[in-house]
DNA sequence: CCAGTATCCTGCAGGC
DNA sequence: TGCCTGCAGGATACTG
């Protein structure tokens, strides 16, 4: 089984794995060491925030998880997992796990650790405000969960001369979708990861945008059903085996005519893809 | 504004 | 066995 990087469907089943046992729990303490990520990870600033003070809801924008302490504005603790991210709900007792950058302490000793061995990931604290000016936050294109994606998705993509996949990634166009779930998308819709924005088809770009929702919530689902099964809350959050069709399988038979998948490199990243099905 | 490339970072796979 | 190299990629800085 692949890894699967967080993107947009695992950072909403860590939401809501995390809303349905963290919502309403009080933050005993918080440690951590200073330390160069994404942004300078504050740990001491987080603490000030959070210590002794209730988490009051969870809410995802983009790859980003924001966790709103209570009162109401307060402020919200942002987290992005990057590359490489994870967050684990773990005892005291439990082995500290490398590159644990920071980690929350409830008041019944649960603790919810962050670990992030690139350090591509960031956690950040939110004054009331913040968020409205977060240049991470604030330049943040379309929800591709939105109902109105399909329409939206070809006016954004239509003058653009970048490869469809290049656009996809955009985070100022659509948001979420990483390497994996873009190359997926393409391949349901039988496009062309190279083919440029501007040469394909209101229609075409249409069906993608649809293609894009299902497999994100087909993920999602898969998310769900994974919690499901845990026999206890604790432990790894989020990481789940998808049945993926064609990302890293580069040389395998295409799921859907057999022809062997290809690779190629668009904005320094790999991409499979079915010569046959996608023009 | 837009498009393309470099950069950050660590773990792991493959070659010899 | 162990060392080296290259690759993995999200967001953003930078260049043209």
């Amino acid at each position: 089984m692949l890894p699967t990087m967080p993107e947009l469907p695992e950072v909403e089943t860590v939401r809501r794995a995390l809303e349905n046992v963290l919502t309403g729990r009080r933050v005993r303490s918080v440690q951590g060491q200073t330390i160069q990520m994404r942004r300078p990870l504050r740990p001491e600033v987080i603490a000030r925030a959070v210590s002794g003070r209730t988490i009051e809801r969870f809410r995802r924008r983009a790859k980003y998880l924001l966790i709103d302490i209570g009162p109401p504005g307060h402020g919200s603790l942002l987290v992005h997992l990057g590359m490489s991210g994870r967050l684990s709900l773990r005892s005291p007792e439990d082995p500290r796990e490398p590159h644990t950058h920071l980690t929350l302490t409830f008041e019944d000793d649960t603790e919810l650790r962050f670990i992030d061995p690139r350090r591509f990931g960031l956690a950040d604290w939110l004054e009331p405000g913040a968020e409205a000016r977060d240049p991470s936050l604030t330049r943040l294109g379309v929800e591709p969960l939105d109902q109105e994606l399909p329409r939206i998705l070809p006016s954004l993509f239509k003058a653009r001369r970048s490869p469809v996949k290049t656009l996809l990634l955009n985070q100022a166009l659509v948001v979420g979708v990483g390497n994996i779930y873009a190359t997926e998308a393409l391949w349901r819709a039988g496009i062309r990861p190279d083919r440029s924005g501007i040469r394909t088809s209101a229609p075409r770009l249409e069906q993608l945008a649809h293609d894009l929702k299902d497999v994100l919530s087909e993920a999602i689902e898969c998310g769900g059903t994974t919690l499901r099964d845990f026999s206890s809350p604790a432990g790894e959050l989020g990481y789940f085996a998808i049945e993926l069709d064609v990302y890293g399988k580069q040389g395998s038979p295409c799921p859907r005519c057999d022809a062997p998948l290809k690779n190629m490199i668009l904005g320094g990243r790999s991409t499979a893809w079915c010569q046959r099905c996608q023009r």
